[in-house]
RNA sequence: GCCCCCGUAGCUCAGGGGAUAGAGCACCGCCCUCCGGAGGCGGGAGCGCAGGUUCGAAUCCUGCCGGGGGCACCA
């Protein structure tokens, strides 16, 4: 069966053709007047110049509804307001509970490349990296449930001068020292020796600056040394992408390096297509409709006066490599709001390349800042950035705290296990429930709280569904053919859990995750109304069937909810 | 100077053209304490300002005010 919206619009619109002769579309969305509201008649009215209330009411005596809908009427200005009939509602309940993903239609299957995370080698990933790698991973997640094609690409920042001065500090330490130093995921203090020798020391400096070029020419010792801190770096990084729960593998790793032998060959293509030009000495384009300081153009710089490559020139071998070789037709850059600019003017310039063309679309997935409680980035007491491996192990040892305190009886190894999910899991549902676009506070007694719109309030509601289950001794409601809604509040369950399906499909476009917490924070609630009011276990035959159908299917919505946000849902705390 | 993003309750946040703007925390008053108390019901309090479009605007447009960010060889 459709979407009981799409059926209904559908219905209706027929309607509005035959009554009004005007293709109108209604929307049907939920609503709090009724089970579902549709809004056409008013727009409809204004184009035919007729009453909106009268026409609503015409349209509505001539659909086909009476299959559907216990009542139809209406309201207001003209809402057509539409309450189901509990046989339609329980229908659909029942094969959501029989369907591949909850009743998730998905959508024609594409070749889609992540850009996340982003990390830089011999530095530490810091709280500014949390979000992009916790945001890509759930849309890596979701985008994979959907049934795409996902390349997740990992661009970390493993070129350029600082390298100079790395691998000469990595020399004056000696390779075992340095190789020890970074295992221990001491990059912090690794690039903060090798910053203090470059601002303090002319000697080091030019020795930094001489490395680089030696990297550039492939010099077979440096590149030997580059490796080094390469390889050790992305053990780093594993770790704690293991310690998140983050899909990312060590496949995953495409540095802008990895460009290196591409670079000239764009430049060059954009030359030849009459894209890109001299200025200044420098290659560049300046793509349509970006203008900077007193209004002039504002230019991508391909390539440099000194003719080296720059950053933009590595954004532009990875779009063509990912649209041209990998064969993408979706892109998404995971990547903060302060790079919008510069992404979008990478997205014109291949789209005037002729790289970035229908149906292939790139989009920029901006997110803000993690911010300390005192409104400002968040910084250690020393002043520096904090690190990511910190702020993991800070959830996690105040989680481990909460669900002592909460269910004493757990044996001790599910104790850990079940501290991890519940500390990562607050911290990645704190980041995930916002509005991606904005900056957010970070505060542990929030996002730990047993209270409000937290990842461990959903996952103690799931325990304590799967908790029924255990109690009455069956695995799941498996087999459940028939659900006859006898109260209201089992009614209201079912309306809230027929919201799912919309909520990902709209985010399968949008990447706004707050919009998925926050429906499943509000099935939470909906749920403990059913809770509430309607025993499960008490009571007997047909209603009990259905209680434990509707309990079964929210436990398994919530579950996979947090699921596509990298959330684990343990079966106690 | 130009461009982009953001201003919603005391605090942290939802609200993507629809009716009386919602949650959580905090505060006040009642009630329940039953399958693991995720308790339930009620109350006070808010859309930065000014215009515009619309039957209807927190939402779209314009201007202003306030905050943040970007604007050529760093990434």
């Amino acid at each position: 069966m459709a979407y009981l919206e799409d059926l209904l619009s559908e219905r209706l619109a027929q309607a509005f053709e035959a009554v009004a002769g005007v293709g109108a579309d209604p929307s049907v969305r939920r609503s709090q007047h009724a089970d579902y509201q549709a809004d056409g008649a008013l727009a409809a009215a204004r184009r035919v110049k007729s009453n909106p209330r009268e026409l609503a009411t015409r349209v509505v005596e001539q659909a086909v509804l009476d299959d559907l809908c216990a009542s139809v009427e209406i309201s207001g200005p003209g809402f057509i307001n539409l309450t189901l009939r509990d046989d339609v509602l329980a229908q659909s309940v029942v094969e959501m509970m029989r369907a591949d993903r909850l009743g998730v239609t998905p959508p024609a299957p594409e070749t889609v490349v992540v850009d996340y995370s982003a990390p830089n080698v011999a530095k530490e990933m810091h709280a500014g990296h949390l979000r992009s790698t916790i945001i890509g991973d759930a849309a890596v997640r979701l985008l994979e449930w959907l049934g795409h094609r996902v390349i997740r690409q990992n661009h970390i920042g493993d070129w350029g001068t600082p390298f100079g001065m790395l691998i000469e500090h990595l020399l004056d330490l000696g390779e075992e020292e340095a190789v020890h130093e970074l295992s221990i995921g001491d990059l912090n203090g690794f690039y903060r020796a090798a910053r203090v020798k470059f601002d303090a020391s002319e000697e080091f400096r030019q020795r930094a600056r001489h490395r680089v070029v030696l990297l550039q020419n492939n010099d077979a010792e440096t590149l030997h040394l580059w490796r080094l801190l390469i390889d050790e770096s992305q053990k780093y990084f594993m770790t704690v992408y293991q310690q998140l729960g983050v899909r990312l593998t060590a496949q995953d790793f495409a540095g802008e390096s990895a460009y290196n032998d591409e670079l000239a060959s764009v430049a060059a293509e954009l030359v030849s297509l009459g894209v890109a030009k001299d200025s200044d000495g420098a290659l560049c384009v300046f793509p349509n409709g970006f203008t900077g300081r007193d209004g002039e153009p504002l230019p991508l710089i391909v390539q440099k006066s000194d003719g080296g490559y720059g950053y933009a020139s590595t954004d532009l071998a990875a779009i063509r490599h990912r649209l041209r070789d990998l064969g993408a037709t979706r892109l998404l850059y995971v990547v903060g709001s302060p790079q919008h600019q510069h992404l979008e003017m990478v997205f014109q310039v291949a789209r005037e390349a002729g790289w970035l063309v229908c149906p292939a679309t790139a989009q920029h997935i901006g997110h803000g800042s993690v911010l300390g409680k005192d409104g400002k980035m968040l910084r250690s007491r020393a002043g520096e950035s904090v690190r990511l491996i910190d702020l993991i192990e800070e959830a996690v040892t105040r989680a481990t705290a909460a669900v002592v305190d909460k269910n004493p009886d757990l044996d001790e190894a599910t104790q850990v296990a079940v501290a991890r999910a519940v500390g990562i899991g607050a911290l990645k549902y704190a980041d995930l429930s916002t509005d991606r676009g904005k900056d957010y506070v970070l505060d542990y007694d929030r996002m730990l709280s047993f209270d409000g719109n937290t990842a461990p309030y959903l996952q103690y509601a799931h325990a304590r569904i799967r908790s029924i289950f255990r109690r009455a001794g069956i695995e799941s409601s498996d087999g459940i053919d028939r659900v006859m809604l006898s109260a209201a509040a089992e009614r209201a369950l079912v309306l809230a859990l027929l919201d799912f399906p919309g909520v990902i499909l709209e985010i399968e476009q949008s990447m706004q995750f707050n919009r998925l917490a926050a429906y499943l924070f509000s099935l939470a609630t909906t749920f403990t109304g059913f809770y509430e009011r309607c025993p499960v276990l008490k009571s007997q035959g047909q209603v009990r069937d259905t209680r434990l159908a509707l309990c079964d299917l929210t436990a398994r919505i919530l579950a996979s909810g947090l699921d596509l946000l990298g959330i684990e849902a343990p079966e106690q705390l």
